[in-house]
DNA sequence: TTAAAATTAAGTAGAACTACTCAATTTTAA
DNA sequence: TTAAAATTGAGTAGTTCTACTTAATTTTAA
Protein backbone atom coordinates (compact mmCIF):
# COMPACT_ATOMS: atom_id res chain seq x y z
CA UNK A 1 0.00 0.00 0.00
CA UNK A 2 1.25 3.38 -1.12
CA UNK A 3 2.25 5.88 1.45
CA UNK A 4 -0.12 8.60 2.56
CA UNK A 5 0.90 12.28 2.19
CA UNK A 6 -0.81 15.04 3.59
CA UNK A 7 1.30 18.28 2.85
CA UNK A 8 0.88 21.60 5.17
CA UNK A 9 1.92 24.97 3.10
CA UNK A 10 0.37 28.40 3.30
CA UNK A 11 1.86 28.85 -0.19
CA UNK A 12 -0.44 27.33 -2.63
CA UNK A 13 2.38 27.12 -5.19
CA UNK A 14 4.69 25.34 -3.22
CA UNK A 15 1.51 22.92 -2.26
CA UNK A 16 1.08 22.69 -6.11
CA UNK A 17 5.06 21.90 -6.25
CA UNK A 18 5.43 19.00 -4.08
CA UNK A 19 2.16 17.73 -5.75
CA UNK A 20 3.62 17.86 -9.06
CA UNK A 21 6.69 15.85 -7.88
CA UNK A 22 4.72 13.48 -5.95
CA UNK A 23 3.04 12.65 -9.04
CA UNK A 24 5.10 10.93 -10.71
CA UNK A 25 5.72 8.24 -7.91
CA UNK A 26 3.39 5.28 -7.58
CA UNK A 27 3.97 4.02 -4.11
CA UNK A 28 3.24 7.95 -2.20
CA UNK A 29 0.03 9.24 -2.41
CA UNK A 30 -0.93 12.32 -1.49
CA UNK A 31 -4.19 12.19 0.33
CA UNK A 32 -4.87 15.74 1.89
CA UNK A 33 -3.58 19.19 1.69
CA UNK A 34 -3.73 22.09 4.14
CA UNK A 35 -2.99 25.69 3.82
CA UNK A 36 -2.87 26.89 7.16
CA UNK A 37 -2.17 25.06 10.84
CA UNK A 38 -6.13 25.12 11.85
CA UNK A 39 -6.83 23.59 9.03
CA UNK A 40 -4.28 20.82 9.74
CA UNK A 41 -5.90 20.46 12.75
CA UNK A 42 -9.13 19.59 12.45
CA UNK A 43 -8.56 17.97 9.37
CA UNK A 44 -5.77 15.55 11.30
CA UNK A 45 -9.47 14.75 13.23
CA UNK A 46 -10.92 13.16 10.24
CA UNK A 47 -7.96 11.29 8.52
CA UNK A 48 -4.34 11.01 9.65
CA UNK A 49 -1.39 10.64 7.22
CA UNK A 50 1.61 8.45 7.61
CA UNK A 51 3.94 11.49 6.57
CA UNK A 52 3.33 14.76 6.76
CA UNK A 53 5.24 18.08 5.27
CA UNK A 54 4.77 21.09 6.94
CA UNK A 55 6.45 23.94 6.50
CA UNK A 56 7.91 25.58 9.30
CA UNK A 57 6.49 29.44 8.81
CA UNK A 58 2.78 29.55 8.49
CA UNK A 59 1.24 32.44 9.03
CA UNK A 60 -1.01 31.32 11.89
CA UNK A 61 1.14 28.92 13.62
CA UNK A 62 4.54 28.57 14.38
CA UNK A 63 6.30 25.42 13.37
CA UNK A 64 7.81 24.10 16.11
CA UNK A 65 4.78 24.48 17.94
CA UNK A 66 2.56 23.02 15.84
CA UNK A 67 4.63 20.21 15.57
CA UNK A 68 5.10 19.22 19.13
CA UNK A 69 0.92 19.71 19.29
CA UNK A 70 0.92 16.88 16.30
CA UNK A 71 3.49 15.01 17.88
CA UNK A 72 1.99 14.60 21.19
CA UNK A 73 -1.78 13.84 19.84
CA UNK A 74 -0.77 11.49 17.18
CA UNK A 75 2.69 9.93 17.64
CA UNK A 76 2.29 7.55 14.76
CA UNK A 77 2.70 10.64 11.90
CA UNK A 78 6.04 11.13 10.96
CA UNK A 79 7.03 14.84 10.33
CA UNK A 80 8.72 15.87 7.51
CA UNK A 81 9.82 19.37 7.84
CA UNK A 82 10.07 21.50 4.30
CA UNK A 83 11.34 24.89 4.64
CA UNK A 84 12.99 27.61 2.99
CA UNK A 85 14.72 28.69 5.99
CA UNK A 86 18.14 26.79 6.70
CA UNK A 87 19.41 28.57 9.82
CA UNK A 88 20.13 26.13 12.39
CA UNK A 89 18.05 27.62 15.63
CA UNK A 90 14.87 26.31 13.31
CA UNK A 91 15.98 22.86 12.08
CA UNK A 92 16.64 22.66 15.70
CA UNK A 93 13.66 23.78 17.01
CA UNK A 94 11.60 21.72 14.41
CA UNK A 95 13.62 18.74 15.50
CA UNK A 96 13.06 18.90 19.00
CA UNK A 97 9.69 19.44 18.54
CA UNK A 98 9.43 15.94 17.23
CA UNK A 99 10.04 15.89 13.59
CA UNK A 100 12.01 12.94 12.15
CA UNK A 101 13.63 15.00 9.41
CA UNK A 102 14.39 18.45 7.79
CA UNK A 103 14.32 19.16 4.22
CA UNK A 104 15.01 22.16 1.92
CA UNK A 105 12.27 23.38 -0.42
CA UNK A 106 14.79 23.50 -3.46
CA UNK A 107 15.82 19.72 -2.73
CA UNK A 108 14.91 17.55 -5.86
CA UNK A 109 12.85 14.40 -6.64
CA UNK A 110 14.90 11.80 -5.61
CA UNK A 111 16.10 13.53 -2.24
CA UNK A 112 12.56 14.60 -1.67
CA UNK A 113 11.10 11.09 -2.14
CA UNK A 114 13.99 9.49 -0.39
CA UNK A 115 13.08 11.28 2.71
CA UNK A 116 9.40 10.59 2.56
CA UNK A 117 10.23 7.03 2.30
CA UNK A 118 13.00 6.99 5.36
CA UNK A 119 11.06 9.47 7.29
CA UNK A 120 7.89 7.01 7.13
CA UNK A 121 10.24 4.13 7.90
CA UNK A 122 11.03 5.94 11.56
CA UNK A 123 14.36 6.49 10.86
CA UNK A 124 15.75 10.53 10.39
CA UNK A 125 16.43 12.40 7.23
CA UNK A 126 18.35 15.03 7.48
CA UNK A 127 19.22 17.18 3.98
CA UNK A 128 23.14 16.68 4.16
CA UNK A 129 23.94 20.63 3.81
CA UNK A 130 22.05 21.45 6.75
CA UNK A 131 23.87 18.90 8.56
CA UNK A 132 27.31 20.56 7.77
CA UNK A 133 26.07 23.93 8.11
CA UNK A 134 24.63 22.98 12.07
CA UNK A 135 28.27 21.11 12.69
CA UNK A 136 30.24 24.46 11.31
CA UNK A 137 27.52 26.60 13.50
CA UNK A 138 28.60 24.33 16.43
CA UNK A 139 31.69 24.53 16.38
CA UNK A 140 32.78 28.19 15.04
CA UNK A 141 31.45 29.24 18.34
CA UNK A 142 35.01 29.37 19.66
CA UNK A 143 36.56 32.11 17.40
CA UNK A 144 34.10 34.29 19.47
CA UNK A 145 34.27 32.19 22.61
CA UNK A 146 38.21 32.63 22.43
CA UNK A 147 38.37 36.22 22.91
CA UNK A 148 37.34 36.36 26.07
CA UNK A 149 38.22 33.23 28.23
CA UNK A 150 42.09 33.59 28.12
CA UNK A 151 41.07 36.89 30.19
CA UNK A 152 39.77 34.39 32.89
CA UNK A 153 42.10 33.19 35.71
CA UNK A 154 42.28 29.95 37.32
CA UNK A 155 40.69 30.82 40.69
CA UNK A 156 37.83 32.54 38.34
CA UNK A 157 37.40 29.87 35.82
CA UNK A 158 36.86 27.41 38.81
CA UNK A 159 34.11 29.75 40.47
CA UNK A 160 32.50 29.90 37.11
CA UNK A 161 32.22 26.17 37.20
CA UNK A 162 30.63 26.03 40.38
CA UNK A 163 28.10 28.64 39.78
CA UNK A 164 27.20 26.95 36.51
CA UNK A 165 26.65 23.66 38.84
CA UNK A 166 24.07 25.67 40.79
CA UNK A 167 26.14 26.11 43.60
CA UNK A 168 25.53 29.41 46.05
CA UNK A 169 28.44 31.54 47.10
CA UNK A 170 28.17 29.97 50.25
CA UNK A 171 28.33 26.77 49.24
CA UNK A 172 31.48 27.75 46.73
CA UNK A 173 32.99 29.46 49.90
CA UNK A 174 32.73 26.49 51.57
CA UNK A 175 33.90 24.08 49.30
CA UNK A 176 36.96 26.08 48.75
CA UNK A 177 37.99 26.77 51.51
CA UNK A 178 37.50 30.79 51.14
CA UNK A 179 35.33 33.58 52.74
CA UNK A 180 32.26 34.28 51.26
CA UNK A 181 33.48 37.84 50.61
CA UNK A 182 36.37 36.79 48.71
CA UNK A 183 33.60 34.50 46.39
CA UNK A 184 31.08 37.36 45.90
CA UNK A 185 34.41 38.91 44.68
CA UNK A 186 35.57 36.41 42.43
CA UNK A 187 32.05 36.43 40.65
CA UNK A 188 31.97 40.21 40.60
CA UNK A 189 35.56 40.54 38.44
CA UNK A 190 33.38 37.51 36.48
CA UNK A 191 31.02 39.63 35.38
CA UNK A 192 32.77 42.29 34.60
CA UNK A 193 35.08 40.50 32.68
CA UNK A 194 32.82 39.16 30.49
CA UNK A 195 30.41 42.07 30.56
CA UNK A 196 27.42 40.43 32.15
CA UNK A 197 25.38 41.67 34.38
CA UNK A 198 23.68 38.63 36.69
CA UNK A 199 24.14 34.71 36.49
CA UNK A 200 22.18 34.10 33.97
CA UNK A 201 24.57 36.35 31.05
CA UNK A 202 26.95 34.21 33.02
CA UNK A 203 25.51 30.95 32.08
CA UNK A 204 25.20 32.00 28.51
CA UNK A 205 28.34 32.74 28.36
CA UNK A 206 29.66 29.91 29.87
CA UNK A 207 27.85 28.17 27.09
CA UNK A 208 29.88 29.33 24.51
CA UNK A 209 33.11 28.88 26.22
CA UNK A 210 31.92 25.32 26.12
CA UNK A 211 31.60 24.53 29.58
CA UNK A 212 27.75 23.34 29.72
CA UNK A 213 26.87 21.16 27.38
CA UNK B 1 58.94 21.38 1.57
CA UNK B 2 58.00 18.51 3.57
CA UNK B 3 55.02 18.97 5.92
CA UNK B 4 57.27 19.21 9.94
CA UNK B 5 55.23 17.80 12.03
CA UNK B 6 55.54 17.01 16.08
CA UNK B 7 54.09 14.66 18.09
CA UNK B 8 52.87 14.43 21.57
CA UNK B 9 51.63 11.74 23.43
CA UNK B 10 52.32 10.02 26.97
CA UNK B 11 52.33 6.56 25.24
CA UNK B 12 55.53 6.07 23.94
CA UNK B 13 54.03 3.39 21.76
CA UNK B 14 51.42 5.69 20.23
CA UNK B 15 53.93 7.73 19.12
CA UNK B 16 55.76 4.81 17.37
CA UNK B 17 53.20 4.13 16.12
CA UNK B 18 52.25 7.45 14.48
CA UNK B 19 55.34 7.69 13.21
CA UNK B 20 55.78 4.37 11.53
CA UNK B 21 52.83 5.33 9.89
CA UNK B 22 54.01 8.08 8.45
CA UNK B 23 57.42 7.20 7.57
CA UNK B 24 56.14 5.91 4.22
CA UNK B 25 55.06 9.00 3.44
CA UNK B 26 58.13 11.44 2.15
CA UNK B 27 56.48 14.68 2.11
CA UNK B 28 55.08 14.47 5.84
CA UNK B 29 58.18 14.83 8.19
CA UNK B 30 57.98 13.59 12.04
CA UNK B 31 60.42 16.35 13.36
CA UNK B 32 59.64 16.04 17.18
CA UNK B 33 58.04 13.56 19.55
CA UNK B 34 57.10 14.66 22.87
CA UNK B 35 55.43 12.76 25.82
CA UNK B 36 54.44 15.16 28.11
CA UNK B 37 52.99 18.95 27.98
CA UNK B 38 55.70 20.48 29.72
CA UNK B 39 58.11 18.95 27.47
CA UNK B 40 56.49 19.68 24.75
CA UNK B 41 55.91 23.29 25.76
CA UNK B 42 59.48 23.69 26.21
CA UNK B 43 60.61 22.34 22.84
CA UNK B 44 58.15 24.34 21.06
CA UNK B 45 60.94 27.48 22.26
CA UNK B 46 63.24 26.39 20.13
CA UNK B 47 61.26 24.47 17.11
CA UNK B 48 57.61 24.82 15.77
CA UNK B 49 56.04 22.49 13.99
CA UNK B 50 53.83 22.74 10.91
CA UNK B 51 51.37 20.56 12.25
CA UNK B 52 51.31 19.35 16.18
CA UNK B 53 49.67 16.03 16.77
CA UNK B 54 47.90 16.41 19.82
CA UNK B 55 46.98 13.79 22.49
CA UNK B 56 43.63 14.58 24.15
CA UNK B 57 44.68 12.91 27.66
CA UNK B 58 48.19 13.96 28.63
CA UNK B 59 49.11 13.25 32.07
CA UNK B 60 50.34 16.43 33.25
CA UNK B 61 48.49 18.69 31.20
CA UNK B 62 44.40 18.60 30.15
CA UNK B 63 44.48 18.52 26.65
CA UNK B 64 41.94 21.41 25.80
CA UNK B 65 44.26 23.92 28.15
CA UNK B 66 47.42 22.94 26.63
CA UNK B 67 45.80 23.32 23.12
CA UNK B 68 44.56 26.74 24.05
CA UNK B 69 47.93 27.71 25.60
CA UNK B 70 49.87 26.76 22.08
CA UNK B 71 47.30 28.46 20.09
CA UNK B 72 47.63 31.05 21.82
CA UNK B 73 51.31 31.42 21.94
CA UNK B 74 51.95 29.68 18.65
CA UNK B 75 48.87 30.53 16.55
CA UNK B 76 50.53 29.32 13.17
CA UNK B 77 50.62 25.79 14.31
CA UNK B 78 47.81 23.68 13.13
CA UNK B 79 46.68 21.50 15.72
CA UNK B 80 45.45 18.35 14.93
CA UNK B 81 43.96 16.20 18.53
CA UNK B 82 44.19 12.67 17.95
CA UNK B 83 42.84 10.75 20.40
CA UNK B 84 40.88 7.39 21.26
CA UNK B 85 37.80 9.56 22.92
CA UNK B 86 35.25 10.29 20.73
CA UNK B 87 32.56 11.59 23.58
CA UNK B 88 31.67 14.38 22.09
CA UNK B 89 32.18 17.15 25.17
CA UNK B 90 35.74 16.22 24.87
CA UNK B 91 35.79 16.93 20.72
CA UNK B 92 33.91 20.33 21.45
CA UNK B 93 36.27 21.47 24.15
CA UNK B 94 39.47 20.61 21.52
CA UNK B 95 37.89 22.30 18.55
CA UNK B 96 37.44 25.45 20.70
CA UNK B 97 39.83 25.44 22.27
CA UNK B 98 42.15 26.12 19.12
CA UNK B 99 42.31 22.51 16.98
CA UNK B 100 42.19 22.34 13.81
CA UNK B 101 40.69 18.58 13.11
CA UNK B 102 40.16 15.95 15.47
CA UNK B 103 41.26 12.32 14.48
CA UNK B 104 40.89 9.00 16.04
CA UNK B 105 44.12 6.78 17.29
CA UNK B 106 42.92 3.76 15.62
CA UNK B 107 42.66 5.68 12.29
CA UNK B 108 44.05 4.06 8.82
CA UNK B 109 47.32 5.72 7.19
CA UNK B 110 45.49 7.25 4.27
CA UNK B 111 43.28 9.18 6.20
CA UNK B 112 46.03 10.66 9.17
CA UNK B 113 47.89 11.86 5.94
CA UNK B 114 44.79 13.23 4.51
CA UNK B 115 43.93 15.08 7.62
CA UNK B 116 47.50 16.45 8.35
CA UNK B 117 47.38 17.54 4.66
CA UNK B 118 44.56 19.72 5.55
CA UNK B 119 45.17 20.67 8.99
CA UNK B 120 48.25 21.71 7.39
CA UNK B 121 46.43 23.71 4.68
CA UNK B 122 44.86 25.54 7.54
CA UNK B 123 41.37 24.10 6.61
CA UNK B 124 39.56 21.79 9.28
CA UNK B 125 39.32 18.28 9.74
CA UNK B 126 37.41 16.32 11.55
CA UNK B 127 36.69 12.58 11.75
CA UNK B 128 33.34 11.55 9.89
CA UNK B 129 31.85 9.39 12.47
CA UNK B 130 33.10 11.60 14.86
CA UNK B 131 30.41 14.36 12.92
CA UNK B 132 27.99 11.80 13.15
CA UNK B 133 27.92 11.25 16.39
CA UNK B 134 27.99 15.02 17.33
CA UNK B 135 24.54 15.40 15.43
CA UNK B 136 23.25 12.76 16.80
CA UNK B 137 23.99 13.90 20.48
CA UNK B 138 23.11 17.38 19.10
CA UNK B 139 19.76 15.90 18.09
CA UNK B 140 18.73 12.95 20.63
CA UNK B 141 18.21 15.87 23.27
CA UNK B 142 14.61 16.69 22.56
CA UNK B 143 14.25 12.94 23.72
CA UNK B 144 14.98 14.17 26.94
CA UNK B 145 13.49 17.31 26.78
CA UNK B 146 10.23 16.82 25.41
CA UNK B 147 9.02 14.96 28.95
CA UNK B 148 8.82 18.50 30.84
CA UNK B 149 8.19 21.33 28.39
CA UNK B 150 4.68 20.37 27.94
CA UNK B 151 3.84 21.16 31.52
CA UNK B 152 4.80 25.08 31.11
CA UNK B 153 2.01 27.20 30.29
CA UNK B 154 2.29 29.79 28.05
CA UNK B 155 2.83 32.75 30.47
CA UNK B 156 5.49 30.50 32.59
CA UNK B 157 7.33 30.03 29.02
CA UNK B 158 6.78 33.60 28.49
CA UNK B 159 8.62 34.46 31.82
CA UNK B 160 11.25 31.62 31.53
CA UNK B 161 12.12 33.21 27.88
CA UNK B 162 12.53 37.01 29.27
CA UNK B 163 14.11 35.16 32.25
CA UNK B 164 17.00 34.05 29.98
CA UNK B 165 17.29 37.18 28.06
CA UNK B 166 18.65 38.55 31.56
CA UNK B 167 15.28 40.94 32.57
CA UNK B 168 15.23 40.83 36.21
CA UNK B 169 11.54 40.30 37.46
CA UNK B 170 10.96 43.76 38.22
CA UNK B 171 11.56 44.46 34.13
CA UNK B 172 9.22 41.13 33.12
CA UNK B 173 7.01 43.03 35.46
CA UNK B 174 6.90 46.20 33.73
CA UNK B 175 6.92 44.87 30.29
CA UNK B 176 4.42 42.31 31.00
CA UNK B 177 1.85 45.07 32.79
CA UNK B 178 2.33 42.26 35.80
CA UNK B 179 2.78 43.18 39.50
CA UNK B 180 6.33 42.05 40.33
CA UNK B 181 4.66 39.74 42.85
CA UNK B 182 3.15 38.07 39.76
CA UNK B 183 6.40 37.36 38.09
CA UNK B 184 7.78 35.96 41.38
CA UNK B 185 5.40 33.57 41.60
CA UNK B 186 5.59 32.36 37.85
CA UNK B 187 9.01 32.26 38.44
CA UNK B 188 8.75 29.97 41.49
CA UNK B 189 6.08 27.88 39.89
CA UNK B 190 9.18 27.51 36.96
CA UNK B 191 11.32 26.26 39.93
CA UNK B 192 8.99 23.70 41.24
CA UNK B 193 7.91 22.58 37.77
CA UNK B 194 11.39 22.43 36.34
CA UNK B 195 12.92 20.87 39.22
CA UNK B 196 15.56 23.82 40.18
CA UNK B 197 16.66 25.53 42.25
CA UNK B 198 17.88 28.80 40.80
CA UNK B 199 17.99 30.66 38.35
CA UNK B 200 20.89 29.08 36.93
CA UNK B 201 19.60 25.63 37.16
CA UNK B 202 16.60 27.52 34.76
CA UNK B 203 18.97 28.59 32.60
CA UNK B 204 20.75 24.67 32.23
CA UNK B 205 16.75 23.80 31.52
CA UNK B 206 16.23 26.62 28.71
CA UNK B 207 19.50 25.23 26.81
CA UNK B 208 17.98 21.34 27.00
CA UNK B 209 14.79 23.00 25.41
CA UNK B 210 16.19 24.76 22.29
CA UNK B 211 15.08 28.32 24.02
CA UNK B 212 19.19 28.94 23.79
CA UNK B 213 21.49 28.66 20.98
C1' DT C 1 -22.05 24.70 31.70
C1' DT C 2 -19.49 23.26 35.31
C1' DA C 3 -15.01 21.58 37.00
C1' DA C 4 -10.24 22.12 36.31
C1' DA C 5 -6.45 24.84 35.13
C1' DA C 6 -4.31 29.23 34.56
C1' DT C 7 -3.47 33.86 35.74
C1' DT C 8 -3.19 37.31 38.80
C1' DA C 9 -1.45 39.12 43.13
C1' DA C 10 -1.01 39.90 48.06
C1' DG C 11 1.61 38.65 52.75
C1' DT C 12 5.80 37.43 55.29
C1' DA C 13 10.51 36.90 55.68
C1' DG C 14 14.93 35.41 55.04
C1' DA C 15 18.67 34.26 51.79
C1' DA C 16 21.38 35.47 48.07
C1' DC C 17 23.18 38.48 44.87
C1' DT C 18 25.05 42.88 43.04
C1' DA C 19 28.03 47.04 43.08
C1' DC C 20 31.52 49.02 44.18
C1' DT C 21 36.31 50.48 46.95
C1' DC C 22 40.37 49.36 49.28
C1' DA C 23 44.25 46.61 50.62
C1' DA C 24 47.33 42.80 52.39
C1' DT C 25 49.52 38.73 50.79
C1' DT C 26 50.97 35.39 47.50
C1' DT C 27 52.19 33.78 42.94
C1' DT C 28 54.02 34.26 38.43
C1' DA C 29 56.57 35.85 34.65
C1' DA C 30 60.28 38.70 32.59
C1' DT D 1 64.61 39.55 41.51
C1' DT D 2 61.46 42.90 40.95
C1' DA D 3 57.10 44.38 38.74
C1' DA D 4 52.78 42.68 37.45
C1' DA D 5 49.06 39.73 38.18
C1' DA D 6 46.35 36.91 41.12
C1' DT D 7 44.25 35.71 45.32
C1' DT D 8 42.24 36.77 49.37
C1' DG D 9 39.00 39.32 52.08
C1' DA D 10 36.77 43.33 54.57
C1' DG D 11 33.40 47.45 54.42
C1' DT D 12 29.00 49.37 53.03
C1' DA D 13 24.66 49.16 51.24
C1' DG D 14 21.10 48.44 48.26
C1' DT D 15 18.64 45.14 45.15
C1' DT D 16 16.93 40.90 43.79
C1' DC D 17 15.68 36.40 44.45
C1' DT D 18 13.73 32.43 46.92
C1' DA D 19 10.16 30.01 49.69
C1' DC D 20 6.22 29.40 50.79
C1' DT D 21 0.64 30.26 51.68
C1' DT D 22 -3.66 31.96 50.37
C1' DA D 23 -7.12 33.46 47.26
C1' DA D 24 -9.83 36.15 43.76
C1' DT D 25 -10.64 36.20 38.91
C1' DT D 26 -10.33 34.52 34.32
C1' DT D 27 -9.76 31.06 30.80
C1' DT D 28 -10.17 26.50 28.95
C1' DA D 29 -11.70 22.00 28.13
C1' DA D 30 -15.08 18.18 28.82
Amino acid sequence: MPIKVAITDDHPLAIAGLQNMLSSCSHIQVVNTYNTGAELLSGLENTQPDVLLLDVLLHDTKGPELAAIIHTKYPKINILAITSLDAPVHVKAMLRSGCKGYLLKNTDVQTLIHAIEEVNKGNEYIEPSIKEQMLQNMLHFRKQANIKKPSLTRRETEILHLIIEEYTNQQIADKLFLSLRTVENHRFSLFQKLDVKNTVGLVKIAIQLGLIE
